[in-house]
DNA sequence: TGCAAATTTATGTACATACATTTAATGTCG
DNA sequence: CGACATTAAATGTATGTACATAAATTTGCA
């Protein structure tokens, strides 16, 4: 999940100017576009932040799952289900991860097929830098009133409104 | 820009719900993650059904800028300079269109540096088949009501509103 | 017990992306 | 004219993602 925008980020408005096309079917293609469009803008900024620590978008947010679990393990079958990007691929996340000395990877006692995945202090200490450093506020959303954040909230919800098909959500895994 | 979400689309409603997380510091935080969220799940929505097409998400949207230059080429600065995700690799995305035979690229008389890329008649026939089965429109927004999706552009551009920096905005490139 | 099915993770391939560097053509200015 | 910066595109490397498949282990059941 990479983004983009050129050298610096720039200073930004109305989606008709960001892409160069003056006008849309209507607004609903125009949603789209902008969903599309602020979502990446909002991953650069993100990425940007968490670069300078070493990290990517991905490895954050699986550092931050495994924190959530601390000082429980979790398994590459958890993080796959707590990923906002799932199905990506975990193991080669954690791989990065277990090169940087962030995490362990232990074969997991009582069920040798899975793997406990822990975080290690060194991941602790840097998502707390990350976190003290206040990038992470700067995402935007300061533009917004309380009432305008729920406003969104519950539009983006709409959006994902279910038009069919059923498909059971599947249990939660755990290692034990 | 891949996105995710298992064998089967899944039923949606709460952003609570599909990340397993019940509950978010703020409405801010839990928007971050909406919009993220949200815009993966269009784009999954978007990508399967190119996909039947043999055709990528970003080699669609490069495909839909050639079509609107049509019959005037474009340059792959231009493609950059109109893309959603800019700074990709329109080279390489331009590679698998010309593989395809869906454009043509040449090599731009007047200026030899630059390359002249121009959709064929298979590539407007492929757009027209894909926009003919009507996959585009099942995209969530028509959840929305106007006003709605109204309020939701304006929500979105204002997540964008500059607090800073000036960048200027460089020149549409052109080719001759 | 024995062996097929299911589970859990890892690996392979193709494509996309971020970023740095290279190559080629053009422009500029002494 | 010729050195040097500038521009346009392509290439290289590391990472991530989608999807298929493999490998190891455990489970279920005849």
């Amino acid at each position: 999940m990479y983004i983009n925008l050129h050298p610096i980020p720039l200073p930004h408005m109305r989606i008709e100017d960001e892409i160069k096309q003056p006008t849309f079917r209507d607004e609903y293609q125009k949603a789209v576009i902008n969903l599309t469009y602020t979502s990446g803008w909002l991953q650069l900024r993100q990425a940007t932040a968490f670069k300078s620590f070493g990290l990517t978008l991905p490895q954050f947010n699986i550092l931050r799952i495994l924190r959530g679990q601390h000082p429980r393990p979790a398994t590459v079958a958890l993080l796959i289900d707590r990923m906002l990007d799932k199905t990506s691929n975990a193991s080669r996340i954690v791989d990065r991860l277990e090169e940087k000395k962030l995490v362990t990877r232990t074969v997991c006692p009582g069920n040798r097929r899975a793997v406990d995945i822990r975080i290690t202090p060194a991941g602790l200490d840097l998502l707390k830098s990350i976190e003290d450093s206040g990038l992470m506020e700067k995402n935007g959303t300061q533009h917004l009133t309380p009432e305008e954040a729920r406003q969104l909230n519950a539009l983006l919800d709409k959006i994902r409104t279910d038009d069919d098909e059923g498909g059971a959500t599947p249990d939660l895994p755990s290692c034990e």
